[in-house]
RNA sequence: GGGCGCUUAGCUCAGCUGGGAGAGCAUCUGCCUUACAAGCAGAGGGUCAGCGGUUCGAUCCCGUUAGCGCCCACCA
């Protein structure tokens, strides 16, 4: 930004990448331990190393980002840690697809060669995220950078599970757990998202054998029958009584199974009959263990019916339905049908149907490190904003199940077990190692699953600063100040975060948690590869600049609800980015002659400049205590109104007279003064909401530093309080008020916008005619009122004028020709009925004893000021109507 | 079956410890006024979802109803 070639309009491209490059070179992200320093740490939450950044992380980073360079500027030690997560479940997928397209697959590869395309895939997809993130204007350290599955995680996950698992707290066991026959493994409780929906119950009649009876049973997925080893029904069910005990006879298998009875049959429903299929359904499998029942898996882990199904083995699970109740129809089996609704799990990966189903698998014992976590935010030690999640996260924890962590891919954390092929030994460890401990047999091998991926994120806060060494990192910047996430994730990550926190990094890992919304589409979507209708963050940095995205996503929402995306507001976020750049312009055309060590003295401040950085100080304050609330959006939102309305639309215009007046040095050195004072102050606060421009701009204006980011943030000076003058406020409110009436008043009788009008003024508040006489030029300037005529309220009044009237003052155009007195009532008499209205409560509210009484004083002494300041405009709108009828 | 959120201007949303509503976009009227037409100056538009309650006073607090959305949940 030149001062003789300064372009027009903003174009962040020109500028964005060289500032972060600025940034990065001169290591302003770098956190360095310091232990006098005040730490303030972020870790980020991992990008998945799948593919590229969406919205959502867009909104994630830049809430991180903000809070990350305004507790710099406010002189904390920052640490903003990096990195990315390998996503076994997701990122494999990703691999096996792009295999599949190539016509092979992992298994022809093989595990390592597999692995190895993997790794390719991360470097590729991890270097493109972290470019995404430096676009955003993301200030992290990236000496610092890490990876789930980088060397130090993977210490810390060995040693974690090791650690766990002498605790007790892992174990191996053999039990139904949630099974995706798609990605061919099994997930944990909280990977399976359950929807209603439509099916049917099948009313199916197994014969009481020996006998003609038959027992009823009902079932929505039929084709489990065949690995029934039992029918249960209620111990009270007095329908049942005689037959609890008695054989029954499967059809189609002809397999003998049991009747018996347990407490967890509902009477209610359905028949009071269940067939109890212990392989392929969480209760039946609870039941099975109670009663000692055989577990016949009948479905294989690819979701085909298995050898032992007969005529149906091979076929799919649903094939296989359809097939055997067209043959129990033809038997005589099946009774009845009916339509039900009921709660189908699905893989939150693949949208599969989930297969409960039994396998050997590792498990977390979670009560003993649920209690902790959830103590930890019932007494408030970490505090969730907003706080309603508080009640999610603990009902979740007071209810929690054991966490299912092997999972049966490749990608991730194999699980550091080895089994003896001679002696059967199972030995967890944190070494790798070739001999069994028990026998000393060498033929042992590793056990081939890998941990779920949020094993290795419940460690970041803590592995990522180098645990589990004792490092000056961990000494400083854990726990870390606040997480950001959005409310998808508390329980997959922040819980599991705090449980492994507490355990491990003896300590919680952060004290707030900030959640965010979704970012929707416009229509309230969810952005989504399958609709297409994702918006790709760096289009709109392309196309808008980061600033402008940036603003747009913190603003206008509020703190954990969603968000709807349009493009209107970035374009918005964009102009005001445009506005910024036009006010600095506008000052570095008239910055010609600055003095930079001048210093105004009290009285060559006009009462404009009063205005404005009493305005600035107030502004500062506010944008600090909403930051301090997390109210990013309020807090951007007061630095927009402070910069567009009041420093662009009023000051900026103000001090055009002095700026223009060359030959008068001092009043144009204080306006200088005060409008670079101002902008840079506001540059400062803006920064963290939007880096670029105001680098950029500061860089050209007036400065001391090497970048704005490493400021002082302005409301850390107590001298700013001392700018805020509210006398000075209110008389240059008045003055605003006055000439907003004026313009309108020019407005309704057409007057030419190059031509001045005359304006009489009637004082009802005398000290204002002193105000108004010093600075007069404002309505000059900014009403094109000349010449304006001040006198006392008793003065007489132009009579061949239309009329106005603001608090303490009498406004009054006098007009050359006619004035138009049917309209002028008729606008007169509007003004009067919403004054009436006004006045009307307002008596009514001041009649009220129990107001009077109860209400605080000021608030009493405050309606009453405001209902006499519309009496008096009520006076003089009666004035003027009487008058005018008189016409 | 529990729990939570939302309902405010035509649209999208703010309104953070109760003193009678705001923004952006859209609409209408004037303006190419030497920072900015990505702009300037004006204007219109809302019984703050319904009903009850607490209070001197409710968009805000409590209860309830309705609509929408989300989360949790092992009734076949």
């Amino acid at each position: 930004m030149e001062e003789n070639n300064i372009p027009k309009v903003y174009d962040p491209k020109s500028f964005e990448k060289k500032w972060y490059g600025f940034w990065e070179e001169n290591k302003l992200f770098r956190a360095v331990v310091e232990e006098d320093k005040k730490p303030y740490s972020i870790v980020i939450p991992p990008p998945n190393v799948t593919g590229q950044l969406h919205m959502g992380h867009a909104l994630d980073n830049t809430l991180q980002d903000i809070l990350i360079r305004w507790r710099r500027m406010q002189g904390y030690n920052t640490l903003w840690m990096p990195g990315c997560d390998h996503a076994g479940i997701a990122t494999q997928a990703k691999v096996e697809g792009a295999l599949r397209e190539e016509g092979t697959n992992r298994y022809e590869l093989g595990r390592e060669k597999f692995l190895e395309r993997v790794w390719q895939w991360k470097e590729k997809f991890g270097s493109r995220i972290m470019s995404q993130l430096r676009s955003l204007g993301s200030s992290c350290d990236w000496d610092r950078e890490r990876f789930t599955m980088d060397e130090g995680c993977s210490r810390a996950v060995r040693e974690v599970f090791v650690s766990l698992y002498e605790k007790g707290l892992i174990y191996q066991g053999t039990r139904i757990t949630n099974w995706c026959t798609n990605c061919n493994t099994a997930i944990s409780d909280i990977e399976v998202e359950h929807e209603t929906e439509a099916g049917h119950l099948w009313h199916l009649r197994y014969q009481v054998k020996g006998t003609d009876q038959y027992v009823e049973v009902a079932t929505t997925r039929p084709e489990t029958m065949l690995g029934d080893s039992g029918v249960a029904v209620h111990p009270d069910d007095k329908r049942y009584t005689d037959l609890v005990g008695k054989t029954l006879i499967l059809p189609v298998v002809n397999r003998e199974i049991p009747l018996f009875a347990d407490e967890y049959v509902d009477m209610e429903f359905g028949t009071g009959a269940v067939k109890v299929t212990p392989a392929h359904d969480p209760n039946d499998y609870e039941m099975g263990l109670r009663h000692n029942l055989e577990q016949i898996k009948v479905i294989t882990n690819t979701g085909k019916m298995a050898d032992n199904a007969g005529k149906y083995a091979g076929m799919d699970r649903y094939e296989c339905r359809k097939a055997l109740l067209k043959d129990l129809e033809e038997a005589g089996v099946l009774v009845s049908v009916e339509d039900h609704e009921h709660a189908v799990g699905h893989c939150s990966r693949c949208h599969s149907t989930i297969e409960p189903m039994i396998s050997t698998q590792w498990f977390v014992k979670m009560e003993s490190l649920a209690k902790p976590a959830a103590d930890a935010v019932k007494n408030g030690d970490i505090r969730f904003v907003p706080e309603r999640f508080t009640k999610i996260y603990c009902q979740w924890l007071d209810n929690i199940r054991d966490w299912c962590i092997s999972r049966q891919l490749w990608w991730g954390h194999r699980i550091p077990a080895w089994y003896c092929d001679d002696c059967g030994e199972t030995t967890v460890s944190r070494v790798d190692i070739c001999e069994c401990p028990k026998c000393s047999g060498r033929n042992i091998h590793q056990d081939e699953d890998v941990l779920d991926t949020w094993f290795s994120s419940g460690l970041w806060p803590f592995e990522t600063m180098g645990w589990p060494d004792e490092t000056p990192e961990l000494k400083q910047f854990y726990p870390t100040s606040t997480l950001v996430t959005g409310y998808d994730i508390i329980f997959f990550w922040v819980a599991r975060m705090v449980m492994m926190g507490l355990e491990f990094g003896k300590d919680i890992p952060f004290k707030t948690v900030y959640i965010h919304g979704l970012v929707r589409d416009s229509q309230g979507r969810k952005m989504s590869k399958s609709l297409g209708n994702g918006i790709d963050p760096l289009e709109m940095i392309d196309k808008y600049g980061a600033d402008s995205l940036r603003f747009m996503l913190i603003t206008g929402n509020t703190p954990g609800n969603d968000m709807r995306f349009y493009e209107e507001r970035v374009e918005s976020a964009r102009n005001f980015a445009n506005k910024l750049w036009n006010a600095s312009r506008f000052m570095l055309m008239n910055l010609e002659g600055f003095d930079k060590s001048f210093v105004p003295a009290e009285d060559d401040f006009t009462l404009a400049d009063k205005w404005i950085m009493s305005r600035f100080a107030k502004t500062a304050q506010g944008v600090t205590e909403n930051l301090e609330k997390y109210e990013l959006g309020e807090a951007g939102r007061l630095i927009y109104e402070f910069s567009w309305s009041e420093f662009c639309d009023w000051y900026i215009e103000l001090a055009k007279a002095r700026l223009y007046d060359k030959g008068n040095v001092r009043p144009r050195q204080t306006a200088q003064y005060v409008l670079s004072f101002v902008l840079e102050g506001t540059l400062r606060l803006l920064h963290p909401f939007m880096p670029f421009i105001t680098e950029e701009i500061w860089q050209h204006i007036p400065h001391e530093g090497v970048s704005v980011m490493t400021t002082e943030w302005p409301a850390n000076d107590a001298k700013l309080a001392e700018l805020i003058n509210e006398a000075d406020e209110a008389g240059m409110n008045t003055i605003m008020e006055t000439i907003k009436t004026i313009r309108a008043l020019r407005l309704e009788v057409n007057a030419a916008p190059g031509k001045k009008s005359e304006v009489i003024l009637n004082f009802t508040e005398e000290s204002l005619r002193a105000v108004f006489a010093a600075n007069e030029g404002y309505l000059t300037v900014l009403a094109a009122a000349e010449p304006v005529t001040m006198q006392p309220a008793g003065a007489a009044k132009p009579e061949n004028a239309i009329s106005g009237v603001v608090n303490g003052v009498e406004i009054y155009l006098p007009l050359k020709g006619l004035i138009d007195v049917e309209k002028e009532t008729a606008r007169l008499n509007g003004e009067m009925a919403k004054l009436e209205k006004e006045i009307s409560r307002l008596d009514k509210k001041l009649s009220n004893q129990g107001f009077l009484a109860k209400a605080p004083e000021d608030v009493v002494a405050g309606e009453k000021e405001k209902l006499a300041g519309y009496q008096e405009k009520m006076k003089a709108v009666k004035e003027r109507l009487s008058y005018l009828a008189e016409l």
